[in-house]
Order: structure tokens, then C-alpha cells, then sequence
DNA sequence: AACATTTTCAACCGCAGTGAT
DNA sequence: GATCACTGCGGTTGAAAATGT
């Protein structure tokens, strides 16, 4: 153990006591406690408060990642994984700066997502999960999957739970514009029954909003509450985003133009894609181990159909 | 049912940054 | 400016749970 553990640990007589690995109810209890009344922070200090055998920064970890009431617990839904995406290919690894804009949800548990989840199809796909390539994988095929869920399972209240996901900062620039700003998803790709076409938009206003006809739009809409932000990532391809219109970088040089209003817009879905895509850069693995069936469970999106 | 393998995720570690002394 | 204590972040680990054979 290094100096710096050890300093950690800041009593050394009292190292022999330090309680490890996973938290009991009666510590949670304690902790719990302690920080109703006194408050959060001055964790070596409340750790001895408080009567935990605990360093502070176990107390810490388990309270931010874990009792904090507000923790949202659960599976990702399609909007959370869809902008976990995003982010992270602006910002990489910046976990916490994700986890802000993913309100109840920690940086611990975007980043178990990203390791467990999406790195495991980048490995699947046989590419690097932080290269151009798999960005513009993502971006083909997981990202309107993912639209499209949030689609499907478009609950009574879209509108407050998409309010929420989008409370972003306030930059000026729109992070999920750049791949929801208007497009249409096909259905086609991943059903046998057909609902009618549907486009994403978003207006001016930040109104992000579905629309099975353009011309009369849905009341199935909802606004980010603040315009969205965006910021510059080395990793990231370069969108074209003027006047809502949204041009996908699928290959060098090559845009898929999104700017359409009408229900021949340009299809973002994945079998339109893979028409336009070059995916013998991609070493598929597809024989014997499955994955596109089963690798990602109720939240499989890339799967063979979309192929 | 039993065992093996894989997946998940809570918890730990080391490091960097910051403020106080 | 040096040192120390503390906090927060990102990477990693390993036990438990889930899944496969």
C-alpha cells in the first residue's frame, strides 16, 4: 500500500479497524443519519462522527453512488443511453461531466454502462470503441435503434421525462440536434407490422418533437429546457448542424443531409444507412457467437434485422 | 441438478487538484 | 514555496448474480 493509502486511512492505529468491502444496512443506516442532520462533506471527519469504521472516502463513495435519495436506480431507458452516447463522444471518459446531465444517475453506473455495454459491442464489432469508426457505428445503427425505442415505448408523459434527460447546460448549441434534429425512422427495420413513418424535429424553441405527419404535427413533443450543449471532442466526427439541419458524417466526405421536413426526407434508419454505408471497414464477427441477437438483451439494437 | 462461464456493479485504488497552514 | 489533509475523478477489481452447458 502507498504512502498516500496509508495517509488515507489518516490514523494509523486505528487501520486495523477500517471496515472494507460491501457496506452493511446498519452502516448505510448510520450514514444516512448522520448526514440527515449534520449534512454531506468533512467525510474523515463524519466517517469518526458517525461511529463508521469506514474511511471518509468510503463513506463518500457509498453515499453518492448509492443512499443519496435521489439516486435514480434501474435500467438506462433508451434516452439515457442515448445520451450517454452522445456525450461521450464529445467528452470521452469524462464520467462525472456525463453523469450531470443524467440527473439521479451517478458517474459510477454510466461508467459500468459504458464498460459492460457499449464497449462490448465495440469489441464485438471487432473496432476500437473510442475510434471514428465506431463512432459512426453508434451513430447508424444505435442511435436511431435507440430513437426508435424511445418511439415505441413513447410513455403518457414524454414530454416530462425528455424535459428532464435534456436539461442541459447552456452553451447555445444543440447536443442531440446532431442526430435528432429531423430524420425519419423506418419502422421497417426491426418490425414486421408497420406504424407510420415518424420524424424527429426539433425547432428553434428546443422543441424536440415526433411527427407522424409533418404537416400536422404531434402533440407528442417536448422541449429541452435549455437550449442544448455542445463542445468540442477530438474523437468526435464533425457534424454539419446549421438552421436544424443535420448532416451525418457516415464517411469521409460523405453526409447523410437530414434537411427535409417532408416524408421523403432522407432515412436515417439503419437499412437506409448500411445502402449508403461502407461496412467492409467493419470486421464483422457474426458467425457462431450470436451477438447481434443477444449481446445487448432487452436493449439489443444492434441486431440482425437491422443488418 | 451441478458445474462452468459470463456479466454486472459496488467498492477500492492511485492520482491530481485545491485550500489551509 | 512546501507540506498536509481532503476531495473528486477515472481506472480497475472481484464477489455475486445471471446465464449457459
Amino acid at each position: 500500500m502507498s504512502t498516500i493509502a496509508k495517509r488515507d486511512l489518516s490514523c494509523n492505529e486505528e487501520e486495523s479497524e477500517l471496515r472494507r468491502g460491501p457496506w452493511t444496512l446498519e452502516e448505510g443506516s448510520l450514514l444516512i443519519h448522520y448526514i440527515a442532520r449534520h449534512g454531506e462533506g468533512r467525510w474523515n471527519m463524519l466517517a469518526k462522527s458517525a461511529g463508521l469504521k469506514r474511511t471518509g472516502k468510503s463513506c463518500r463513495l457509498r453515499w453518492l453512488n448509492y443512499l443519496k435519495p435521489d439516486i435514480k436506480r434501474g435500467n438506462l431507458t433508451p434516452q439515457e443511453q442515448l445520451l450517454i452516447l452522445e456525450l461521450h463522444s464529445k467528452w470521452g471518459n469524462r464520467w462525472s461531466k456525463i453523469a450531470q446531465h443524467l440527473p439521479g444517475r451517478t458517474d459510477n453506473e454510466i461508467k459500468n454502462y459504458w464498460r459492460t455495454r457499449v464497449q462490448k459491442q465495440a469489441r464485438q464489432l471487432n473496432i476500437e470503441s473510442g475510434s471514428k469508426r465506431f463512432i459512426d457505428a453508434v451513430k447508424c445503427f444505435w442511435m436511431p435503434r435507440l430513437l426508435q425505442k424511445m418511439e415505441q415505448s413513447n410513455s403518457p408523459s414524454p414530454h416530462s421525462s425528455m424535459t428532464t434527460m435534456m436539461n442541459l447546460g447552456n452553451s447555445g448549441e444543440a447536443s442531440m440536434s446532431s442526430m435528432s434534429s429531423n430524420f425519419n425512422i423506418n419502422p421497417s427495420m426491426s418490425s414486421s407490422s408497420s406504424p407510420p413513418q415518424r420524424k424527429f424535429i426539433m425547432d428553434d424553441a428546443n422543441h424536440f418533437s415526433t411527427m407522424s405527419n409533418p404537416i400536422n404535427p404531434s402533440p407528442d413533443s417536448f422541449q429541452f429546457s435549455q437550449p442544448l450543449e455542445i463542445s468540442e471532442h477530438p474523437k468526435s466526427p464533425p457534424n454539419v448542424f446549421e438552421n436544424n439541419v443535420c448532416s451525418y458524417p457516415i464517411q469521409d466526405n460523405c453526409y447523410l443531409d437530414t434537411n427535409n421536413y417532408g416524408m421523403e426526407g432522407i432515412n436515417m434508419d439503419p437499412l437506409s444507412a448500411m445502402d449508403t454505408y461502407d461496412f467492409s471497414q467493419f470486421d464483422f464477427q457474426t458467425a457462431g457467437n450470436g451477438w447481434m441477437l443477444d449481446s445487448m438483451g432487452d436493449s439489443t439494437l444492434w441486431n440482425m434485422d437491422a443488418m
